[in-house]
DNA sequence: AAACTAAAAGAGACCGGTCTCTTTGACTTT
DNA sequence: AAAGTCAAAGAGACCGGTCTCTTTTAGTTT
C-alpha cells in the first residue's frame, strides 16, 4: 500500500488555499505573482504550496491569460543540418526569454505544413516561425495572421505575405559563386536542388517555390544571361529530395556526353553527396569537376580537397527570427521587418579553372 | 476600417452553437466528436461551424480531458547531429500518432534540464523523452514519474530509475574497437569525451555521468585490462564540450613526447575535430594516427581517408524511444522495458597497425 | 391509443487558474 | 472621536471546452 506522502494528484490553488487557511484568491495571487498580498499571507502560502508539493498548471494559466508562452516552429526538415542548426537559436533565444517551443517537421510537404499550422493553432501558440515549403501556397499562413498570432518567415519570404522575414542574401550568393565559375572558363554549370516540380523539370525560376531557391536560381540565370550564356535552364536540376534520388540526378549527369564541368549543390546533403559520385565515379575535383555548395557544413573542411561554400550565418538566422517574434509577442514590433543576413564564400579547393 | 469578415476573435462552441440554433452541449457533441446527435442537428452545427470559421481550442479541451496530446522532449544539443536524427525518429512517430512535440535544449546542464523538466510538467505534457545529462541526478525525473507523467531515457540509461530506455549496446561497441585496436598493436589509446568532470579529469568511470559514456569507457578499459595494460585511465580525455576545447585537447596530446597512437572519439564533432587537429599538425591518418569516431556521420565516409565509426542506429533509437512512450500513453505500457539496440563497426580507412 | 424504450437534446457543473468587484480593517487626518 | 484613505482579503464570474444528469422527443409494442 505504500501510497508516497506526494500522491500528487493534482494540488491545486484551491488545495494550497485551504491548508494556508486563506481564500483562492490570496493563494493565487501569491502562487501567481500578482496584486497585493501581505507578508503573513505570502508566507503561510508559500509554506503550504511546498508542503503540498504544488505544482501550477500552465495550461490553466494559458487558458484565462490567452497567452500559452509557446512558439510553433515549423521546419522542412530537423534532420538537415541546415534546420538544426536554427533550430539551435530559436530554442537559446526562446529559454532566455521564456518560452517554449513546438516543432513540427513538414518534410517539406504542403499538407502536413497546413495541418502542422492547424494544430499550432488550436494549441494556442502565441506565436510561429515557418519555413514554408510553397511560397505561392500561403493561405494558411495567411490564416494564422489573421488570427492575429504574429508570424516570422525563416529562410524563405513571401511577397504574398507581409510579415516579418528572416532570409540570407541568396540572389547575391549565387550571382557571385556563378560570375567566379564564369571568369574561370566553366560554361556548363550545373545546379542542383531539391525543390521539385510536377514533372521533375525545370523551365522557370517560376516553377520554384521555395523562396530561397528561386531566389538563387534567378541569379544563376541572371548572371549567365549577362555573361550570353543562353539556355542555361536546361542546367538546372530539380528534385534532389534523398540521397538516392541525388546519386541517380548526379551519376546521369556525369555519365552523359555534354557532362558539366561545375555543379553547385543546393545544400550541404546535395553536396556531400555530390562528393561521393564523383569518388565513385573516379572524377577528380576539382580537376575533372567543380564543386561548389551552400551551407558551410562542418566536413566541408575537412574532405580531399576541402569544398569551397558559400556560409550562411544559418545559427543567427533562427536566432534573428525568434527574437523578432518576441519582440513583436512582447507588443514591440512596428511594421513587417525583412532582415537580409550577408553570407559569404568560402574559397576553398574544390573550384578552379575549366577544364580544356 | 477594413475589418475582415473573418475578425476571429475566438468562436467558440457557444458561437457555434447559437448559429446552429441547438444547445452548447449538442454543437460540443458535434465539434467534439462524441456522444449521439442526430444528423439534422450534426449538419446544422457543421455549417455553422464552417460559416464562422470555427478553431477548437485544444488549450481547454486538454482542461478538462487532463491529456494534452504533447509529449516533451529534453535533449543535450539539437545541433548536434546525433540529436537532430534522433528528433527526426521521434517526431515522425510523434506525427504518425498524433503528438505534438516540444523540445527543449539542456545544453548538457543539469540545471538547465530540472528547469526543463518543470517547465514540461507545468504545461501538462502528457509524457517525456529525455536524455539525461547526469546519471547520478535523477531526482527531478523520478518526479515526473511520480507525478504520473510516463518517461522514456534516450540513449542513456539510469540504474536509479525503473523506466522505459533505450540505448545502444555502447559498451559492446567500445570493446570490440579498442579490441581491434590492441590487436593492430596500439598501446597509447586515447579516448576523448565531451563530458566533463568537475576538475576536467578523468580518474575512474564512476566520474561519468553520461550512461553511454561512463559503459563505452567501461568496455575500454576493461579490455586494456584484460589485455594486461595499466593506468589507462590516464589516456581518457574529458572536456571536449566544444570545438575549440576539442582542439586545445587533441593538440597538447599530440604534442606530447608520449603521444597516442590512436584515437577514439565519442561523438562525431569531436572526431571531425581531431581530423582537423591532425591535419593541421601534419599528422598523417593512418600511419601517424589511427582514429575511430563514435556515430557513423554522413561526411565519414568522404574524407582522405574515410574514418573508422561506429554505427549507431540513431534514428531508430529516437522512433523506438517515441513508440514506447506513445505505447504507454495509450494504456499499452506493461513493466518497464530496457531496448538495447545494436551497433555495428564500419570499418574505413583510418585505423591501421600501430607506428613500430 | 396507452405504455414503454431509447435516442437526442438541453442545463449546468466542472477543470484550475485569473481577475474584477466588493468588503474588511488598519492607519491617518483634523 | 468621526471621517477619510488605502492596503489586504474575499466572493464569485470567467476562459472554452467536456461530461454527467435530466428532460424531451420519436419510435416501438401490444
Amino acid at each position: 500500500m505504500d501510497q508516497s506522502p506526494t500522491a500528487n494528484t493534482s494540488v491545486t490553488v484551491a488545495d494550497v488555499a485551504h491548508k494556508a487557511g486563506v481564500s483562492k484568491a490570496t493563494a493565487a495571487r501569491v502562487l501567481g505573482g500578482y496584486g497585493t498580498v501581505s507578508d503573513r499571507a505570502r508566507e503561510a502560502v508559500t509554506a503550504a504550496a511546498r508542503a503540498l508539493d504544488y505544482r501550477p498548471n500552465e495550461l490553466a494559466r494559458s487558458m484565462t491569460t490567452g497567452r500559452s508562452g509557446t512558439i510553433g516552429v515549423v521546419v522542412g526538415d530537423i534532420e538537415n543540418p541546415f534546420f538544426s542548426l536554427a533550430m539551435r537559436g530559436i530554442t537559446d533565444v526562446a529559454r532566455q526569454t521564456g518560452f517554449t517551443v513546438v516543432l513540427i517537421n513538414s518534410g517539406e510537404e504542403i499538407d502536413t505544413e497546413k495541418a502542422a499550422i492547424r494544430t499550432l493553432l488550436a494549441k494556442r501558440v502565441d506565436g510561429l516561425i515557418v519555413s514554408p515549403a510553397k511560397e505561392s501556397d500561403v493561405g494558411h499562413l495567411k490564416e494564422a495572421t489573421r488570427s492575429g498570432r504574429p508570424l516570422v518567415l525563416l529562410d524563405r519570404g513571401s511577397d504574398a505575405l507581409d510579415v516579418d522575414t528572416v532570409i540570407a542574401d541568396d540572389r547575391h550568393a549565387a550571382e557571385g559563386i556563378t560570375c567566379r565559375l564564369i571568369a574561370l572558363g566553366h560554361r556548363r554549370i550545373a545546379y542542383l536542388t531539391a525543390c521539385d516540380t510536377p514533372d521533375h523539370r525545370f523551365r522557370t525560376p517560376a516553377d520554384i517555390n521555395t523562396g530561397s531557391v528561386r531566389r538563387r536560381i534567378e541569379g544563376f540565370l541572371g548572371v549567365c544571361r549577362d555573361a550570353d550564356l543562353s539556355g542555361m535552364e536546361d542546367w538546372v536540376h530539380v528534385g534532389a529530395v534523398t540521397p538516392e534520388h541525388t546519386r541517380r540526378i548526379v551519376t546521369a549527369m556525369l555519365e552523359s556526353s555534354q557532362r558539366p564541368t561545375a555543379i553547385i549543390a543546393s545544400d550541404s546533403v546535395i553536396g556531400l553527396e555530390v562528393f561521393k559520385v564523383c569518388r565513385q565515379l573516379g572524377l577528380g575535383i576539382p580537376n575533372d569537376l567543380s564543386l561548389v555548395s551552400f551551407h558551410d557544413a562542418d566536413w566541408t573542411s575537412v574532405t580531399t580537397p576541402p569544398v569551397t561554400v558559400v556560409r550562411q550565418p544559418v545559427y543567427r538566422l533562427g536566432e534573428t527570427a525568434a527574437r523578432l517574434l518576441v519582440d513583436r509577442l512582447n507588443g514591440k514590433g512596428a511594421q513587417a521587418s525583412r532582415v537580409v543576413l550577408q553570407t559569404e564564400v568560402i574559397e576553398r579547393a574544390s573550384v578552379t579553372e575549366a577544364p580544356a
